[in-house]
DNA sequence: GAGTGGTCTAGACCACGAA
DNA sequence: TCGTGGTCTAGACCACTCG
């Protein structure tokens, strides 16, 4: 039984490596081979403590350090469960600011051109999951750039649920995203946001108003923005396939650093 | 000052709050409220534990509660310093797998026509990121359905940078992605994949192979693989629209939990 | 050298889940 | 009822940063 003063001057010896990351690569190894196996408990924390000679304290942190990587779960009066044998990693994207999702937007304007509150028809109510009698606001207009008269960029309607429909700041000219418009007003946060890409030729009036020739190809993408398990908003955009195309990156992520 | 039932007896009269989450909660309120700043150091630990009765370990909790929410770093010797007022979140889009990203081609079959040893000339280089001279394997081919009757789904063309193109296990039919064999083969993992989107037209031997009609709208994507720093695959495929549209999800993470 | 956070110990009571 | 993890205390030595 160590002295705090004998503990300390062990870690003195080998100030390198802290115990209880000694204790999470080990850890980390038997699991890797087996034992326990993925489903299986650890042994508790007082045998661990006792079999090391290590205080609670320093098993605890290796087995939390475990814990923040994905491979095991710990519940009181139970005991702590294998789920992984190696750290849970996954592939994200990452963004600090759903702007990130439309970044082309940023210094562009939008030309409202219609502005109404409907009730969506057949084929809307599915685009907007929508009960049959519900209200919507229906924006629609023209993303342009700076200069009036730079070429159109996309053709983009927007519908917006009722109950958040009342925006005092809706101006003529949109120059930041509905949402944030949603946002602030109502004091909520979006939480999910599901976006489907198309593709599809540009014709008729589209093609006039993008100044693209008929049969041109393009883009159309659907964003649905959520509030918990409520949707608020849905955007439609057409983009000309030679102005615009849509990039995205994806790491290897491991959680808990 | 407090004996040890003492406080496991204030505990028990407000069981449901641990003492390190009142203090967590109470710290990040005060930053909101801009003390200490954005910028500023925290008080030490000892004065904390000294200022509120408590032990250096609950103290220690609270704060590497707000750590792990970002809203804190911490540096011995130095103190802990506030860098955000709020926990950092951000929106993520997650996949526990690559194969997610083209999960359409799960149970498909890829019929490959071409496999050649290329040199890119001017056009593939810039696709391939690729010095002059630099030699990359080439396989095109048509993914169909499970019977090899069905309609195809897309045409598809890779290119896998020489020094990871030494593949055993390439057969005339892939089922698999192509880096699953290279992460195989030579014992590496994919920590980056780009992507990107563009809208087309499928015109000729295109509109041919794919049976749609010439003109018809279709998806380009371009996915390039890197391990580290090197880009080791890249593929593109051309989807009729009809037949294919992309989905996304992005969700609003807070670190830590 | 003084003070910071990082590590560690030896105890203790509690809430929870299972037998 | 018993053992689990969750919470907490009081005290200690260390490595690091800074004046």
């Amino acid at each position: 039984m160590p002295e705090p003063t004998d503990a300390s001057h062990a870690d003195a010896l080998a100030p390198s490596t802290p115990r209880h990351l000694d204790l999470a690569r080990s850890l980390m190894q038997e699991i890797r081979n087996g034992h326990p196996p993925v489903g299986g408990l650890l042994p508790p924390e007082l045998e661990l403590c006792e079999r090391l000679g290590m205080s609670r304290y320093a098993v605890r942190q290796a087995v939390q350090k475990l814990c923040s990587l994905g491979m095991l779960t710990r519940q009181a009066g139970v005991g702590t469960r294998v789920v992984s044998a190696t750290p849970v990693s996954r592939y994200v994207q990452s963004m600090d600011d759903l702007g990130d999702l439309a970044r082309y937007a940023q210094g562009t304007r939008l030309a409202v051109s219609t502005r109404a509150r409907i009730t969506p028809g057949d084929d809307l109510s599915e685009l907007l999951r929508s009960a049959p009698g519900e209200k919507w606001l229906h924006i629609a207009g023209v993303r342009h750039g700076r200069e009036r008269k730079d070429e159109p960029i996309a053709l983009v309607d927007m519908y917006v649920a009722a109950p958040y429909s009342k925006l005092p700041k809706l101006a003529e000219e949109l120059t930041v995203p509905i949402y944030t418009l949603i946002e602030e007003q109502f004091g909520v946060k979006v939480t999910r946001v599901e976006q489907e890409i198309q593709g599809l030729t540009i014709d008729g009036d589209n093609a006039e108003a993008l100044r693209v020739p008929a049969g041109s190809a393009g883009l159309r993408i659907v964003r649905s923005y959520y509030v918990g398990p409520t949707l608020v908003e849905v955007t439609t955009g057409i983009h000309p396939a030679s102005r615009f195309s849509y990039r995205m990156s994806f790491q290897l992520a491991r959680a808990g650093g």
